[in-house]
DNA sequence: GCGGCTCAGGTAATCGATTACACGGGCGAC
DNA sequence: GTCGCCCGTGTAATCGATTACCTGAGCCGC
């Protein structure tokens, strides 16, 4: 393959031409031309790797999921890997399956790889690599999840208003036990839209005992469906259930569906998270949308904007609901949105 | 950060000492470990930039997928980045959302960062990049999907006895009206499964019309849809669809469901690929399941060969009818596997 | 007419590793 | 005792770019 000497030669110029010529700095028109005939005539292509070396930047982005094979997770990675193609970085994704280790482990390879900054939805809490990319000073943005001692920006999205649509949209409905499948204990994020959702069925003069708040032991269909086992077997069992994420949403319907029960007559079923099948479900499912796409974009500027030195706020951007058929049918106030059938930008 | 420069110093020593023990090259033990102690106080760890540069390996393998939002890829691309990772290399993934110039475009770049192999699930067939691919020779391993005139390993699933199972099953459960929907036109392996399914019927005395294959414009539930509408308009509508894709086999589903007709009753449905979902569906759909994380870690392998200069054979792996309840009860033939719940490696 | 300024472009240092080659000391063989 | 070999280790070239610094030509002003 050819080389910048090699462009040099047949060009009847110095290396430095060459690089000043590809990296647009002065020089003249005449040689110019000269130059950039020779880098076509050769098919030359910079090397990155040595380019990498010189200016101690590899134009290369790190993106640690914590489950690639949720859907939500899917999307976002999807997002934050288009929006840096489109700003000339490439992105290496990697996956933690949830387990704190497999991302210390993955963190490693990325700072090893001298990538330009890092992007990471946590598995867990007390990550050990997390502070040491923070006392490097490699640029970190954490995504969907903060991570409390870590002094970075952190981009997700918030429920609140979502959640208060949502208190409403039972009330209106009827519906006056309902009941939350939280993610497992020490996510925070689990924790904050139980909170909010509380706050907004208060709202509503509607309680939310705490029987009737269960904690799946992981995010999964088999932990959701386990959930919802428990609460339909309540001497009071709920007319309705918010699962905190998808997968658990998922197990929820299928016990729902395994007791022969009806979705909404015999009980009302809302995800946090909007994933495209919600709307293949039987029936579709009402969803509390996170704004995926704009939150894997958000990311990507937040991190340009530690990259080059600038500071960057925290982004929280508000979660939109969504309501199909899971609750019972209802006019729409006109705020909410209509259906998000596609939201590939 | 530390370099080699500065282990070196402090462990007395010259640097080529210092890389021979960290490449496990000769030195005796005394030496050795005063190395390895500066390392360690240091927390050194090598610059593989730099050493990519030096020694043309960057231990990165590139992936380029044709639609990571299809649930089938995430699994494909989740078992290749596992199995990239295990054996110590590093994966770019590139999504080219099925279009050929996208493909086109990341492969330039993966090119450019001196990736060591390739793997190209090809959106469309011709593929200027590919062909420079080849001629350059940088390792390269097609998945899934074969490219007619590139000579390279390619790694896909086959459904030759799945087909003949289902043909038996469909058969056994008395349809006799069967349908297929099909990839876009000029994907080769849309064909195959056609053929293959054309055939096994033909063993069970089953006829398939020209008007009961349709074909999809795109791999979507909305053409999925589409073409089902198309199916259940026929004067003599089919009694059983396979869909062979699992995203246009949901909107196939969507438009049983609007238009109030039962399945397994009315219409059997049946979805090449089976995706963790189709669990989940109403009905759980049977589904031709494609050993997905086997053909990634096959794939992985199959480039490492190429990598390490040695010729490596196309590989050709069985898939496997999934028998849910989307085409009526049957007791199962002792050969079929059972459900696919979790096929989590 | 000459000093000095501007500017294109060349020379060479540099990034941080690997590795070919050189060197010197110890040891065995004769 | 000397020759030569082996082995551990150091010196320096190398990978392919970027860029600080230098040089020399052209031009302007006084």
């Amino acid at each position: 393959m050819a080389n910048i000497k090699d462009v040099a030669e047949r060009a009847g110029v110095s290396v430095a031409t060459v690089s000043r010529v590809l990296n647009g700095r002065s020089p003249v028109a005449e040689t110019r031309d000269r130059v950039l005939a020779a880098v076509a005539e050769l098919g030359y292509r910079p090397n990155v790797v040595a380019r990498a070396l010189r200016t101690a930047r590899t134009r290369t982005l790190g993106l640690v999921i914590s489950d690639l094979r949720n859907p939500f997770f899917t999307e976002l990675a999807d997002a934050v890997e288009q929006e840096a193609r489109r700003l000339g970085y490439s992105l290496i994704i990697g996956n933690a399956g949830e387990s704190p280790e497999q991302q210390d482990d993955y963190i490693r390879t990325l700072l090893d790889r001298r990538i330009d900054g890092l992007m990471v939805s946590s598995a867990g809490t007390g990550s050990a690599m997390l502070r040491e990319v923070v006392s490097r000073d490699t640029p970190l943005v954490l995504l969907d999840r903060a991570v409390p001692g870590i002094a970075a920006p952190c981009v997700r999205a918030e429920g609140r208003q979502a959640l208060t649509d949502l208190a409403a949209h039972l009330a209106a409905l009827g519906r006056r036990r309902p009941a939350v499948i939280v993610a497992p204990a020490g996510t925070p994020i689990g924790e904050e839209r139980l909170e909010l959702f509380r706050t907004a069925l208060a709202g509503q003069r509607i309680a939310l005992p705490e029987e009737r708040i269960v904690s799946s032991p992981d995010l999964s269909p088999t932990g959701g469906q386990r959930m919802m086992r428990a609460l339909l077997d309540l001497p009071e069992p709920p007319d309705a259930v918010l699962a905190t994420d998808n997968l658990m949403a998922l197990g929820a319907l299928d016990e729902v569906r395994a007791r022969g029960l009806r979705i909404p007559g015999d009980v009302a079923l809302v995800a946090f998270d909007d994933v495209a099948w919600f709307a293949h479900t039987d029936p579709p499912l009402t969803a509390v949308a996170q704004p995926t796409r704009e939150l894997g974009r958000a990311a990507v500027h937040t991190l340009l904007e530690r990259i080059e030195g600038r500071a960057a706020p925290s982004v929280l951007l508000p979660a939109q609901l969504v309501p199909r058929r899971s609750c019972g049918e209802q006019p729409e106030p006109s705020h909410w949105r209509g259906a998000a059938h596609d939201r590939r930008q």
